[in-house]
RNA sequence: GCCCGCGUGGCGGAAUAGGCAGACGCACAGGACUUAAAAUCCUGAGUCCUAACAGACGUAUCGGUUCAAGUCCGAUCGCGGGCACCA
């Protein structure tokens, strides 16, 4: 068969049809499948996009043969660095470069022959995709969930540039090589810490896998503990804290983040200080992230010459600066407990501190720093109780004489979404100098990215330098005013593209209720493992928030998340230019056709593991095609004879009824190596059948015929085709997919392994319905067995039906 | 450092709920067809020992639970991923 003009001709048929267009209609039946969307930055399709799409697009078609309506989009997310980088790089204009590449892209997906429905298509650098972005960004700004503040960024002192986190390797800028730093910058932020704790609740709900979720789970970082004030003598109350308040009695002394913002006022209380004071929060604002963030960095702090007061026992202690807290975190400020923590240990080392032990170990020694938990000693009235009863003795104490409270943080930060950047949605904000910070109103959306700008690096946002763009007047007062030169996080765009799909062309609003409620949630999302801690959270929460907005009525984005693997290059290393290992996919597209090389992806490895790619495999699917061609043409050129249904055709008739059975089974778990095994297996079974005489003809054809239903979501273009040669008009893919006749599996008498003292000695068919008395007598009368019995007793006969018996003598 | 996952033939990989390890395929070997090759079809094969039958060993390693362990439990080694001064 050739390929190249099967898969053009069924890709025509299917466009004009409009069979892969979703029909609201059906909406009843609706099943929502979505790959996450393509980035544009390179300008072919790679073999990662081929395995996440293939792949899952046969799931699509056999549940679209199963009776669903299915939904599945494709679109591109089209801003980002890359384009821009390519840009700075080569001069090429990003919007120039990235509409060339989705120009390829698309061509090449459709090649593919998945059944997109090309009708709903995005893309998030068009006017009529951001323009929604920034309808979004200006909801959550009412709703109090997008908001301005000063904030630590990755800063390239050589690019002069703020960069995103994921430019930054290993604390270096991608570009290049220099050591990023940490920059103040006025940026915005949404607030994804609002939504904490249920993002970490729901996550029980999700049908998504346990690493996924649990990568989630550590990255919110839920810890329960308390909050503790401390009372400073400059007036001031210092508020640390601690998931430890039962080592409370234990506190040397109190540190502060070097970024604190007491840090002023306890330089002023103590002048003869004051130039340490100085120069360590110089050292500590200079240091770079790989350094600060280091666990391997020696703690080093200063003592501000303060002290402050212990909420119990009213003793003074010291209050000192060190890096190695976090003003992030927290309150910014920790309570030392030398004896019972590594890093206070060090430091309390270092600077010749005292170290209290209030943690006791019964019956044995510890050695400091013990950080796990025991019995309280040195604690005044809470000596003796273990760690949980102290926690919250002394929380419930604190709370009583209103010292603090318990408390729960969160490592969750805000999401920062402001990006010095040329090419992204422009965040539709105007700063006035009368009104402040005042949003565009939302009749004046979007607010285009003019094309015209200098994208270059120059230390600030590249739309600055466009005074055009830049000049506007206050909405509200009139008065003229400037535009916020910064433009949206790529991800904001795909936090809520898939709300998008079903109604691409409402150009009245982003999406409504009516249709988003019934669409969606996504019931199977597919993507890559890389997006756990950033896209899949942040989805999660857009659609938190536009719930609880009223725009939609649930609130989880994807019921189901699966992670393909990933495809390896031959030398077993992840494909990169550098390496020089990159498989094209359109080479083989190019020799063997989609179908066969979407087939080798499906067969040669596990979906979720992925692997090295290897060249054999794919010759031997191009084989397995071509036997399933011979049998079709084999069932066209056949007389039809009608016959007695004998033991071959029932032999047969398991082996179709179980490969259906399995299958059915299998690409629900998106198992499709062994679900092409068993089509594998029913079509040697076909072979022999045929190869054996081939009496009943009828019968021979029909289950050709169920062959190419069962193998259409694996190979399209193939199917079609061989559906049309077995004489049928309309799509197979208008057919239902095979359903499984359990009769035909109901076998008169099964093999059973024989196991003498465990150890396999015989293989005996046994009838069904024999009880396990009679199953015993049988199998110890078998020759091999039989011996092995003589003067000895059966103490005991384990039967697992179906299966083996296992007889224990002594 | 902490958390999580994974280790199965020469290779990719299978193995419901603890029940015949190695499905399916690749590569390999032998055979049929052919003047020959390719293609196709048939047969074989975990390893060791054996002429064969039989037997022994076998899912990273060591130990445990069980009539029965790739699967459960404990320890060790190796690989991969995530987090990384989170108080």
């Amino acid at each position: 068969m050739d390929m190249k003009s099967v898969e053009s001709k069924w890709q025509a048929k299917w466009e004009k049809s409009k069979q892969n267009v979703f029909n609201k209609k059906n909406i009843d039946k609706k099943l929502y499948v979505l790959e996450m969307f393509s980035y544009p930055s390179a300008s072919k399709l790679h073999v990662g996009h081929w395995y996440n799409y293939g792949p899952t697009d046969s799931y699509a078609r056999f549940k679209k043969m199963q009776g669903f309506e299915v939904f599945q989009p494709m679109g591109f997310d089209a801003f980002g660095l890359p384009a821009e980088n390519f840009a700075i790089k080569t001069g090429i204009h990003p919007k120039d470069s990235t509409e060339k590449n989705i120009l390829t892209m698309e061509q090449q997906l459709k090649n593919m022959g998945a059944m997109f429905d090309w009708s709903a298509e995005i893309k998030t650098c068009e006017e009529n995709y951001y323009k929604w972005t920034q309808w979004l960004f200006l909801q959550l700004y009412k709703k109090g969930l997008a908001y301005r503040k000063e904030a630590l960024v990755n800063w390239c002192p050589s690019c002069e540039t703020v960069l995103a986190n994921e430019q930054v390797i290993d604390g270096k800028c991608e570009r290049c090589n220099s050591v990023v730093l940490r920059k103040d910058m006025t940026q915005w932020f949404f607030k994804i810490t609002e939504y904490a704790e249920e993002l970490l609740n729901d996550l029980d709900k999700l049908d998504w896998p346990d690493k996924t979720k649990l990568m989630q789970k550590n990255w919110i970082g839920r810890s329960t503990g308390c909050e503790i004030h401390f009372e400073c003598e400059t007036g001031d109350t210092i508020t640390v804290f601690t998931t430890r308040p039962d080592t409370l009695f234990g506190v040397n002394y109190v540190v502060l983040a070097p970024e604190h913002p007491l840090v002023k006022k306890l330089r002023e209380a103590h002048p003869e200080k004051a130039t340490e004071i100085d120069a360590y929060v110089q050292y500590a604002a200079e240091a770079n992230d790989i350094d600060r963030l280091s666990t391997a960095r020696e703690k080093t702090g200063v003592f501000t010459g303060a002290y402050a007061t212990h909420p119990l026992t009213g003793k003074k202690v010291p209050v000192y600066l060190a890096d190695y807290v976090l003003y992030s975190y927290g309150t910014g400020a920790v309570m030392a407990v030398a004896a019972h923590d590594e890093r206070d240990y060090a430091f309390a080392k270092k600077y010749n501190l005292p170290i209290t032990q209030v943690i006791q170990k019964v019956g044995e020694e510890i050695v400091l720093p013990y950080c796990e938990d025991g019995i309280l000693v040195n604690s005044g009235e809470f000596d003796g109780l273990s760690g949980d009863e102290a926690r919250d003795a002394i929380a419930v104490h604190l709370t009583k004489i209103g010292k603090g409270s318990k408390k729960v943080n969160y490592r969750l930060r805000d999401w920062s979404v402001s990006r010095q950047r040329y090419w992204g949605a422009p965040i539709p904000m105007i700063h006035c100098e009368n009104c402040g910070v005042v949003p565009v109103p939302e009749k004046d959306l979007p607010v285009k990215l003019p094309y015209d700008v200098e994208f270059r690096p120059s230390g600030r946002s590249p739309l600055a330098g466009n005074a055009k763009y830049m000049k506007c007047t206050c909405p509200k007062c009139g008065k003229k005013a400037e535009r916020d030169p910064d433009t949206l996080d790529t991800f904001v765009c795909s936090s809520w593209y898939y709300l998008r799909y079903p109604e691409s062309k409402n150009d009245k609003h982003p999406f409504t209720k009516e249709i988003a409620d019934k669409i969606a949630p996504v019931d199977v999302y597919v993507g890559g493992a890389e997006h756990a801690c950033m896209h899949l959270l942040y989805a999660r929460f857009i659609t938190k928030a536009l719930r609880d907005m009223g725009y939609i009525s649930f609130g989880e984005p994807f019921k189901r998340l699966i992670h393909q693997g990933i495809i390896l290059g031959t030398d077993g290393n992840r494909m990169s230019k550098s390496r020089g290992n990159v498989v094209s996919p359109d080479k083989y597209v190019d020799e063997f056709g989609s179908d066969i090389f979407r087939l080798y992806l499906m067969f040669g490895f596990s979906y979720t593991e992925g692997g090295p790619w290897n060249d054999d495999g794919i010759k031997s699917i191009s084989r397995f095609v071509e036997r399933i061609e011979r049998l079709v043409q084999k069932a066209t050129e056949l007389q039809d004879a009608e016959a007695e249904i004998g033991s071959a055709e029932k032999e047969l008739d398991y082996a179709k009824n179980y490969a259906i059975k399995a299958i059915t089974r299998d690409m629900e778990s998106f198992s499709f190596n062994t679900s092409l095994a068993r089509v594998m297996e029913y079509v040697n079974a076909l072979q022999k059948y045929d190869s054996d005489g081939c009496k009943n003809t009828s019968f021979f054809k029909a289950c050709i015929s169920d062959l190419i239903r069962m193998f259409a979501p694996f190979a399209p273009h193939f199917s079609e085709e061989c559906w049309e040669m077995l004489g049928n008009k309309d799509s197979v893919f208008e057919e239902e997919y095979p359903l499984v006749n359990e009769q035909a599996l109901v076998k008169d008498e099964v093999e059973y392994a024989v196991q003498v003292n465990s150890k396999i000695k015989a293989k005996v068919m046994i009838a069904e319905g024999l009880t396990n008395d009679q199953i015993q007598e049988k199998v110890s009368a078998l020759p091999d067995v039989a011996p092995l019995l003589e003067g000895k007793t059966v103490k005991k006969c384990i039967v697992v039906k179906g299966r083996l018996v296992n007889l224990i003598v002594g």
